[in-house]
DNA sequence: CACTATACATTGCTATACGAGGTATATTGC
DNA sequence: GCAATATACCTCGTATAGCAATGTATAGTG
């Protein structure tokens, strides 16, 4: 018994619902980050970060990478670092670019479609804006 | 081999994405679903069938409410329908609209983030309104 | 050659949505 | 009374995805 469990498993944790928000706009979140120009794996988390106070680990990051690439929607090269260690860079291909747009497009729909169903509760205790 | 399965398995499909953008934000629509009264499973997926184009199955809808009721967030009462069969009405607890409210709040700001990422996107390709 | 920092990669666990199938109540037609 | 149908609630099994932990590789420092 007692098992050693090291991750949350708190059913009852006010963040856990926050944490499943996220999934699924990770990817479209990771496409983004790229649209300006290309960036490796840990430019990508920070950038995140920064923009939208999106956190994700090294762990999410990278598979997700992967699954992209192999979808063809991202190219990678390796770039030598002056100091360091070899960078992974990636960057939109044409397929990603559109596939991007149109997950823009339903996201916006999907957070229209909650925003309005969200407005009565917000009305009872803050201004929007 | 050729196991019959039943469910898309497809991972290439375009709509994958979109169900797991759902994930985690449904439990907040169920319960914004509430906050002007009760309603009972089946309405409730229709409500947000309506309301938001949130279509979720029953198989979703009532782990959902049980989940949220052991956590205190919902009440329930059976109510007898004139005609039909009974009916299980779920309404907001205090606990659930204070949570409620969070998640509301949460939701925004998650939402502005993204949205703050996806701008240069969207630029390029439609007007905003 | 240890030690440290940076960066990429993988494994195992967990939570969640959802299709399929099941149960219970009530009305209708014979 | 009893099949047939409709409404509503519930449960099981499976696929998917994020993420902590852990491992590997490269290069600079004393």
């Amino acid at each position: 018994m007692a098992k050693p469990r090291t991750q949350t498993a708190e059913g009852d944790s006010p963040d856990r619902w926050e944490a499943q928000l996220r999934k699924g706009a990770l990817e479209m979140a990771a496409l983004a980050s790229l649209w300006k120009g290309r960036l490796y794996g840990l430019e990508i988390i920070r950038f995140l970060e920064n923009q939208s106070s999106l956190s994700l680990a090294e762990g999410t990051i990278y598979p997700i990478l992967n699954r992209l690439k192999v979808e063809g929607m991202l190219a990678s090269e390796w770039v030598e670092a002056e100091a360091g260690h070899p960078r992974k860079y990636y960057s939109l291909t044409e397929s990603g670019r559109q596939r991007l747009c149109l997950m823009a497009e339903a996201w916006f729909d999907f957070s229209r479609g909650l925003s309005r169903l969200l407005e009565p509760v917000m009305e009872n205790q803050e201004i929007p804006q």
